[in-house]
DNA sequence: CCAATACCATACGCCGGCGTATGTTATAGT
DNA sequence: ACTATAACATACGCCGGCGTATGGTATTGG
């Protein structure tokens, strides 16, 4: 329901329904909504046990060829309304907010390793990771209209190139 | 309440209530509460006059010299909270999203004309802005600690430099 | 001057969602 | 076999928000 509507759509008896049980039982598993609402962030957060961090790790080859293993990877996956929900929870909500700081200072720290290796200095590489870690925030966000996997592959192309032209 | 709390707070009796008036009232301004959500996307695009472009074509010198002009522009304006209250209602409703993409568009023409002006062609210039805007875009929608003026100053020379350093 | 219209208030019925109090069943330990 | 506890159901009271019906006031054109 976070995914599709958002949280204030999360409520306590259509959720119930949906699970085909009634809010008698929701209460002995939650103290109220509110603690529902609080428990989510967690939960969300540990669903990110980051399969791109973990892609990179497998992936063989200089810091540029591991860019290029999480652009593919990311192109490939289908895009994540989870991601989205949490997003715009965020931005009325400070405590998830901070939550999900947390997972985009990891997933911009693994890129920012990755410029790194590349040669870049801290904070050219710590820029850069911004530069690339946001279009991919925008790309989710603004995406109304689907894209293809194909023109996702070939912006992502066009990204590598554009960052890493300098280096090597 | 939109800015401060999302859409689904934007409820009828609490802004009366806001308003001083009664809701009584409300209904002589508006057929029911979706009628006024309906009449926001379009009341937000109008407010969306866009200083930016307005300021790029007072704006004399080369293209870089533009795009320069807005980095500093934007820099400057108080992270806008209208957009991202826009942004996380458009997740979830396509033609809020479709009206946001709207503006997104117009934006990112301006700056994918910069590009071209600074001798790029159509697809590259595309791109590039692209990369461009939703670095906006994630700025915005990332921040939850706000940012002093001067570090934001200093990414905006950052970014301009790496997105235009194989230009002039 | 008066009636039409614009604008606002009052008052009501309704429903969805919250939380609680209390029952019911199944399972496991002793 | 008995009880404790986990997991659910039932049933209620409450409130916030929606929409409607109706009444009031003030301004304005004829």
């Amino acid at each position: 329901m976070l995914r599709e509507c958002g949280v204030d759509h999360v409520k306590v008896e259509p959720l119930a329904e949906r699970l085909a049980v009634t809010k008698g039982s929701f209460y002995w598993h939650f103290k109220n909504r509110n603690d529902l609402l609080r428990s989510l962030p967690e939960f969300w957060a540990r669903s990110q046990t980051d399969p791109v961090v973990a892609h990179v790790e497998t992936t063989a080859g200089s810091a540029i060829d591991k860019m290029r293993a999480i652009l593919e990877f990311i192109a490939r996956e289908d895009p994540d309304r989870y991601d989205n929900a949490m997003r715009a929870w965020a931005i009325f909500d400070p405590e998830v907010a901070a939550a999900v700081a947390q997972i985009d200072d990891r997933r911009m720290a693994t890129v920012r390793a990755l410029f790194e290796g590349a040669g870049l200095n801290p904070d050219d590489a710590a820029f850069r990771a911004r530069l690339w870690y946001f279009y991919d925030v925008g790309e989710h966000v603004t995406r109304d209209t689907p894209v293809s996997v194909e023109e996702r592959l070939e912006r992502a192309q066009h990204r590598l190139k554009l960052l890493t032209s300098d280096l090597d």
